[in-house]
DNA sequence: CGTTAGCACTCTCATTACGAGAGTGCCAAT
DNA sequence: ATTGGCACTCTCGTAATGAGAGTGCTAACG
């Protein structure tokens, strides 16, 4: 059961070790992950009361090394676990325990302390993530693979202009002026006041329910023409709305990342930082999206994209797949503390799970 | 005039250079804004035939370091401009000039390319900054300094729940949705249809119009049992409107900092990185948002944050001050290339102006 | 047969020494 | 006032050196 909890790329072969190198394997990678020095059979026992000798330690660590879990930075310095041993380990060696029940009080009691906006929650979460695992933490918004339009509200402004806001229909609410005078160029004789707006409303919501941009597209000739001008600013919505996968992304404690001596010196850290302004890498996460959920890791060069070959990625969605969906995380060395990071990540999956459904409630 | 223009901390003595101390002075902080390598007498000459012996550059320096303008990093190395240097280089020896126009079209077609919402703007303004001055670029949303009520509406959505709809006169839109069962729980005689929607919304239109938070406090006693519960949440997003001064801030290019060689080693960036998360730092700068604009400099120790002494900010206000406000502005090493960041944040200034007009209105 | 002690070997890292290079400050000459 | 010359200083890169840590291998041991 543990075992199969955190799949990432499927990369396991079918490994059977012995207990001796089991314990030793662990060991390497938990001692590692302390001091990020590689780690020599001596020190190992000065550590961890094996109950044998280095010899012992050096022979099971050489076979390890043979099946790819260990390496040598060179000869004759000590182990450091490779991609594989860390995969390994996160499978079946970790001692995982679900959060301490104080931190889940302490983060629970955050979120409940302030009345906040949506935007906020993700920040909190963020700022919780990062400084629970002392990795850089990275939330985005929930939204709808496709976003679909819900209700929508024209409204006459005391200043005179005219403002369209649409509520999706995963409940996120998003609002654009009209370019009055555009619509007064194409439709003279449009009136624009709030009865005639209502009515368009009226008319824009009886027909355009549930609908996605396309759909919008092809329903829009059947709507009557102020309708129709101003479905187009509805299409333009659900189509910015699309586009934003995974845009505003809210991210936390790069610094934490910085303070890893691997990324000590700042041109180790450029391309990550570039990365990660850029949003690109969560692309090979959306395929979780769309699967069932829980913790997936992602470690070194498990990584699609080049610039990530030396991090490692712990993420989960949030929502519910057939509404909104969002994505957070962390991201730090592969050198990370797995079995802090992923109960982390879990536990505040599920709490932003929670929020959202109290926020938007139950409704489809 | 040129002289007057940028002003940060009114540290300016007044000093009394010679032509060559001016002309030394210049060519040396050029020099090293381009090279970042302390300058020697010989390798100045060696770039900027001057006319003169090392001899008589040496004396200049010596002198010029005397007035506190220069500093050697230690006996036997080049010159480096000292804080003093650079603002006396920003305010009298620069030759600034307005941006390329071949600059200013690319800056403005990328405007024109894509329909933006407003955070979109933002976050291209904070693009271009940071490519074209190669710099760390920080933008603002313009915000008024105290929020006022515009105009609200009350939309009850197809799912049921009612949505706070509430338009600042500064043009931005806030939303929240209401909190039904506590209304029912509070006014059980509360009947949240459409119809008393309208109703209530008209009477804190008619009754709030141009109120601050603390004014709309004041007043809502004086409201109808569901106007006056409903004007807390009007209160609420108010406020929230207030506390933000400088929240949501758009960053880009912090890479260009690190590509720095003064910062290099991650550790000299760490504070930067934190400061400019927490975007502290721009509190300082509020006074801009009060005073009459233009673009100030801040350099090096000038600043009032500690963890920025090695830093120079380039910030200029854009909105009105009467209306909504804003802050963009570059990050970089005080060894920064005043020139062209100057009139590249001024000209973004003066262009987010314009957006802000056109797209909100010549309206009060 | 698995485990262990011993040992020769390797590789890193910090320290030290040293010379080249760049730059300064000063002084005397122009 | 400017300049050429010169002694002096400080950094920086390179090379040499030795200590330390760790390995792999082999032979002995229970």
């Amino acid at each position: 059961m543990m075992e199969e909890r955190h799949r990432g790329t499927p990369i396991r072969p079918a490994l059977e070790l012995t207990d001796r190198q089991r314990t030793v394997l662990r060991a390497v990678v938990e001692d590692y992950v302390l001091t990020a020095v590689p780690v020599g059979s001596k020190a190992l026992l000065g550590r961890y009361a094996l109950g044998v000798s280095p010899a012992t330690v050096r022979s099971a660590m050489a076979e390890l090394e043979s099946l790819g879990l260990l390496s040598h930075p060179h000869t004759s310095a000590g182990r450091v676990p490779s991609d594989l041993g860390y995969r390994l380990y996160v499978e079946s060696l970790m001692r995982e325990a679900d959060l301490d029940q104080s931190d889940r009080l302490m983060i629970r009691h955050q979120f409940s302390q302030v009345q906040l906006t949506s935007n906020d929650w993700l920040r909190l979460a963020a700022s919780i993530l990062a400084g629970s695992t002392r990795s850089a933490a990275v939330v985005t918004p929930a939204r709808s693979r496709r976003a679909r339009f819900g209700h929508v509200q024209l409204v006459a402004l005391a200043d005179g202009t005219r403002l369209l806001v649409l509520v999706l229909r995963d409940g996120n609410v998003v609002q654009r002026r009209l370019d009055q005078m555009a619509i007064q160029r194409e439709l003279p004789d449009a009136v624009l006041d709030q009865t005639e707006l209502d009515l368009t409303a009226a008319a824009l919501n009886a027909e355009l329910a549930g609908l996605s941009a396309p759909q919008v597209r092809r329903r829009s000739d059947k709507l009557p023409a102020l309708a129709a001008r101003i479905s187009t600013a509805v299409i333009s919505l659900l189509e910015e709305a699309d586009s934003v996968v995974v845009e505003d992304i809210f991210t936390d404690g790069i610094v934490n990342v910085l303070e890893q001596p691997e990324f000590a010196k700042g041109s180790k850290l450029r391309p990550i930082l570039e990365v990660l302004q850029r949003s690109d890498f969560l692309e090979q996460l959306v395929p979780v999206l769309t699967r069932s959920g829980g913790v997936h890791v992602i470690i070194g060069r498990e990584n699609t994209n080049d610039a990530m070959h030396e991090v490692s990625l712990i993420f989960a969605p949030y929502g519910a797949p057939d509404r909104a969906l969002g994505l957070l995380g962390v991201l730090g060395p592969t050198r990370m503390r797995y079995p802090r990071a992923i109960p982390t990540v879990r536990y505040l999956s599920t709490l932003m799970n929670e929020l959202i459904n109290i926020h938007y409630g139950e409704t489809q």
